[in-house]
RNA sequence: GGGCGCGUAGCUCAGUGGUAGAGCACACCCUUCACACGGGUGGGGUCGCAAGUUCAAUCCUUGCCGCGCCCA
């Protein structure tokens, strides 16, 4: 029995009852051992991060792929977790710890640390309570965390692995250094915007009475950072430049350190640009740094004059005046730094060489600097300008992982949906860089490297194992990392130390952990494996219950194009080198969700649209809809609330077409297979369910959202709603007493159907179809979460559909007629049909009472229509006379003809055009030539029809 | 500078080598016993511009204009 609806649909109500539901009884995942699995990973979010309206689409989307797949039997597993997120929870809990004007460095890292996870353990529930509102069916029970022990066990592996393979190394080179968080960051994490600034021109004087060929004793370098010459180490000009041959290999000053070095030949320095002269500072630049070490610089050598912070230190030959120490590298909240005192100081040694311009009266302005727009480098996190800082920093020979994923892509192992991010994708992996993974922090995976007294690094799962390797590795080294017992020597607080006892005696083994972590992307690239149990799982039975075995590699993943690089190449880079396969075989990769007026959505910009607001002003299932339906491939969503109030209508729509079908005897359907029909019109609802099933597979199987979610919105109400439902009233009403069998079948196809429209749609709107599902009556002891995909085990019949789409063309068709003509719509009217065709006789016959309620024509003659004044409309091949003596404006009515003649004529013409080209018949498909032809058919006789009505009409 | 994408009805967006669709908005009608968050009907687009390929171009090619994103 079927259960009253309300009749209003409170969306907030059922949504946190059905949800509760679903999770208490673990429907998330029920028990299916021997279906097939079906796998995704959910990108972890933030730990302590909320839900924003990208979350919202990123999960909808996976939600209704998981949704569909479990709906179609699979043993579907959505495994969802979190991300320790390490710079970004780090600066949360650093920021509380200011507001409160206490800071990180007063604390121990153990004592940090434990604060992170009490934030974690106060705010780590948030957004994983938001997933479950806008009704996200992961599998709960098997949670994730980045740090969890298991997963920080397989990224030590990891990168102990990688060690040893020679995939990891430690190197001295430039990083990209955030001098706000004091951390390394990886390229990626580098954001390059254009910031106004100027180009200084500067004379440094040759040294020893050189000079140039062209007789000058010095030379012009121009820079953008004019501070970094205070760690200068050479000047450089092209090997192929005649003004600058002479002075190569000769010395140079740089004038406020004295510093004397050499002015080398490189191809770095652009003979076109400026003076052709390029000061060399290794240790602060890029381009620099290249060419210092073609100069025979060791890296070790460069000079360096910034500290962690930014500011100005002493460098390695103490030649940086006294009165710079300290200061910051530029200017900065109003107070000159660096580079204002290293300009100042130039200019009044006579070595600036102003910029001059001229004022609007004509006359010379001498400017400090050339103004110039440069392309800066900022930290995506901490928003300051990156410095290029000498560091020891562990990388990730990114180049030899990227091959795999490479030809994986190429090859079609992993396909890339949509396919015009390949080529994005082919482009960064073949020119990527060394990946920097080590991060100065405290939050996140520390780095399994200790290192003794001498700085030599071993690496280990742990320190045990550490040790051995320590112990093993030779002579020399050994007694450099053993102390006797009675040295005394200062041990911090991050140094471990083992007493040993050999043959000598007891000695103390010391090393120092590395005290930096891993950056977060290095664990989250191992999410779809290191979830699933690896790597221990690797090692356990091949049974069922071994989750790696059966769920790896995943089915799919669904991210944002905007994490491509950050962790999906990644993942490729890490799964296909660790486990040899590709961690899934499609990538689908979704837009930006825009505000309303095309704007990214920012905080800063104030133009965040909530998604909680959304759900609760329309529902989680107009939500979910509404992205499911703009999620077209390869185009950000601009968001437009009056389209998801639009389909909140929807929802209500069906809400109460539920309802009518309670108020008629419609209850849950009895079988899977379409219920056995006679009458036209289940034929006809059976046939549409079937296709519409089609048409919603083909849209899944494509990974088209927007044309899965438009097929049953145009199903539900276009047809079902709208012609269906409208057709069987009269069946249901008036004539069940006549026919009680035909109201019989039509109360059980209903029923059927009603129940497929729930199936169908429940990926999309999970919480209205659930409810509608349960109230419809009792069902065989399962919800629509777990129930099966339609199997209708039925056709198309097309002799049902072409009568139904007559019918719907004969009620249109009057309908607009009688707008036209100003006919109160629901005037009955007799209607004369002197020659019906075989299918307008039928359907009149069969179906009178629909006739008479929807086209509210009756009764309906098949004999010669009496003289007088009429209106003629058409179904189909047939003409419909209605006499209308005294009632209608014959002006209106040979207006309303002459309309519909004209656009006859004018589409026959054409056609005839077309038809009358012999290029056209001779080398078209014959499928358009004949169809040609039948419509210019169609619009001659519709011609001819209209000429005798308005013969009629006088 | 290199790459990618976009430009279709007032707005937000689909789409196809055979003459264009949806939702919302708009106009008119309808208090019909599921639904006014509804029903019915309609108006509205030289598919950014130009050239080319083709029997046929909104769709393919090239160039241009405008907008956005990524990389250097």
């Amino acid at each position: 029995m079927s259960t009253e609806l309300s009749k209003t649909f409170d969306p907030a109500e059922i949504e946190q009852r059905w949800y509760a539901h679903w999770e208490e009884n673990g429907l998330f995942r029920p028990e299916r051992p021997d279906a097939e699995p079906f796998t995704i990973v959910n990108p972890p979010p933030n730990v302590t991060g909320s839900l924003h309206i990208g979350h919202a689409l990123d999960n909808t989307l996976q939600d209704v792929v998981i949704r569909y797949e479990r709906l179609r039997g699979k043993d579907a597993l959505w495994v969802v977790g979190t991300d320790h997120a390490g710079i970004a929870t780090q600066m949360v809990v650093e920021r509380q710890l200011e507001a409160k004007q206490d800071k990180r460095t007063n604390y121990s890292r153990e004592e940090f640390v434990d604060k992170v996870w009490a934030w974690k353990e106060e705010s780590g529930g948030t957004i994983t309570r938001q997933l479950r509102r806008l009704g996200c069916s992961m599998d709960w029970s098997r949670e994730q965390f980045t740090m969890d022990p298991h997963f920080t066990e397989a990224v030590l592996k990891v990168f102990v692995d990688l060690y040893n393979d020679g995939l990891i190394y430690r190197d001295k080179r430039l990083v990209n250094w955030d001098v706000k968080l004091k951390t390394a960051i990886s390229d990626l994490e580098v954001e390059t915007s254009d910031v106004k600034s100027g180009f200084w021109h500067f004379r440094y004087p040759l040294a020893d009475g050189v000079t140039t060929s062209e007789g000058k004793d010095y030379l012009v370098v121009a820079t953008t950072r004019p501070e970094t010459m205070l760690a200068d180490m050479a000047v450089a000009v092209h090997p192929d430049d005649e003004r600058y041959k002479s002075v190569v290999g000769k010395d140079i000053l740089q004038p406020i350190t004295g510093r004397r070095f050499k002015v080398v030949a490189d191809e770095h320095a652009d003979p076109e640009l400026g003076s052709g002269c390029v000061k060399i500072t290794p240790g602060h630049d890029f381009n620099d740094f290249d060419v210092g070490k073609r100069a025979g610089f060791a890296p070790a050598d460069m000079l360096n004059m910034l500290d962690a912070e930014g500011n100005v230190c002493q460098t390695a030959d103490g030649l940086v005046p006294d009165e710079f120490l300290g200061m910051h590298r530029f200017k900065r909240d109003g107070v000159d730094g660096a580079r204002e005192l290293v300009v100042a100081r130039m200019k009044e040694l006579g070595f600036l060489i102003p910029h001059v311009t001229k004022d609007k009266e004509g006359n010379e302005v001498e400017h400090d600097a050339e103004p110039r727009t440069i392309a800066t480098p900022f930290g995506d996190r901490g928003g300051v300008v990156i410095e290029p800082w000498l560091t020891d920093q562990w990388y990730v020979d990114a180049e030899k992982l990227a091959v795999a994923p490479i030809q994986a892509v190429k090859d079609g192992t992993i396909e890339i949906v949509p396919k015009s991010w390949e080529k994005t994708f082919f482009n960064w992996m073949e020119n990527i860089q060394p990946w920097c993974v080590s991060r100065q922090l405290w939050w996140g995976h520390r780095i399994p490297a200790w290192y003794g007294p001498d700085g030599r690094a071993y690496v280990g799962q742990n320190f045990e194992e550490v040790i051995e390797k320590a112990i093993n590795d030779g002579s020399t080294e050994y007694d450099n990392h053993f102390f006797d017992s009675g040295q005394i020597f200062e041990c911090g607080e991050d140094d471990e130390a083992r007493i040993e006892v050999s043959a000598e005696g007891e000695k103390k083994l010391w090393l120092k952990r590395d005290p930096d972590v891993l950056d977060t992307w290095f664990s989250s690239a191992l999410w779809p494996f290191a979830t699933l149990g690896w790597p221990s799982a690797q090692h356990l039975p091949d049974d069922q219950h071994n989750l790696l075995k059966k769920h790896y590699p995943n089915d799919l993943l669904i991210s944002g194009f905007d994490i491509l690089f950050f962790w999906d190449a990644r993942m490729m880079m890490q799964g296909m080198h660790l486990t040899g396969k590709a961690p899934w075989p499609r990538l689908y990769l979704h837009g930006l969700v825009r505000a309303a007026d095309g704007a990214k959505m920012s905080k800063s910009k104030g133009n965040v649209v909530d998604p909680l607001g959304l759900i609760d002003q329309y529902g989680a299932d107009a939500l979910r809809f509404f992205m499911s339906a703009m999620e077209s491939q390869g185009r950000d969503i601009k968001m437009d609330e009056r389209r998801v109030e639009g389909y909140r209508n929807f929802a209500t729509k069906l809400w109460n077409a539920t309802r009518f079908c309670q108020s008629n005897g419609i209850g849950a359907s009895t079988s899977i297979a379409a219920p056995a029909a006679t009458q036209a019109v289940n034929k006809w609802i059976i046939g549409e369910v079937v296709e519409t099933k089609n048409a919603l597979e083909q849209a899944m199987a494509d990974l088209r959202f927007d044309a899965a979610a438009n097929t049953i919105y145009h199903f539900v109400w276009d047809r079902f709603c709208d012609w269906y439902l409208e057709l069987i009233k009269p069946t249901l009403n008036e004539d069940a007493a006549i026919y009680p069998k035909h109201a019989n079948e039509t109360r059980a196809v209903a029923g059927w159907a009603l129940d497929q429209i729930l199936v169908m749609l429940h990926p999309f709107m999970p919480f209205i179809t659930e409810e509608l599902w349960s109230k419809q009556g009792d069902r065989p002891n399962y919800p629509l979460i777990t129930a099966s995909w339609p199997d209708p085990q039925a056709d198309v019949d097309a002799a049902a559909k072409a009568e139904i789409d007559w019918l719907i063309a004969l009620t249109s068709a009057v309908r607009t007629a009688k707008n036209e003509l100003g006919i109160a719509p629901g005037a009955k009217l007799e209607a004369y049909c002197p020659a019906p065709s075989a299918l307008g006789r039928k359907v009149v016959e069969e179906n009178a009472a629909a006739i008479e309620r929807l086209a509210r024509l009756t009764p309906v003659h098949f004999s010669e229509a009496p003289g007088g004044a009429a209106m003629q409309i058409a179904a189909g091949d047939d003409a419909f006379i209605i006499p209308l003596e005294g009632v209608i404006d014959i002006e209106a009515e040979k207006a309303r003809l002459n309309k519909a003649m004209e656009a006859s004529t004018k589409e026959a013409k054409s056609l005839e055009g077309r038809l009358g080209n012999a290029n056209f018949v001779e080398r078209a498909k014959p499928e358009a030539v004949e169809k040609a032809r039948a419509d210019f058919a169609h619009h001659m006789t519709e011609i001819e029809r209209l000429k005798a009505a308005l013969a009629r009409l006088g």
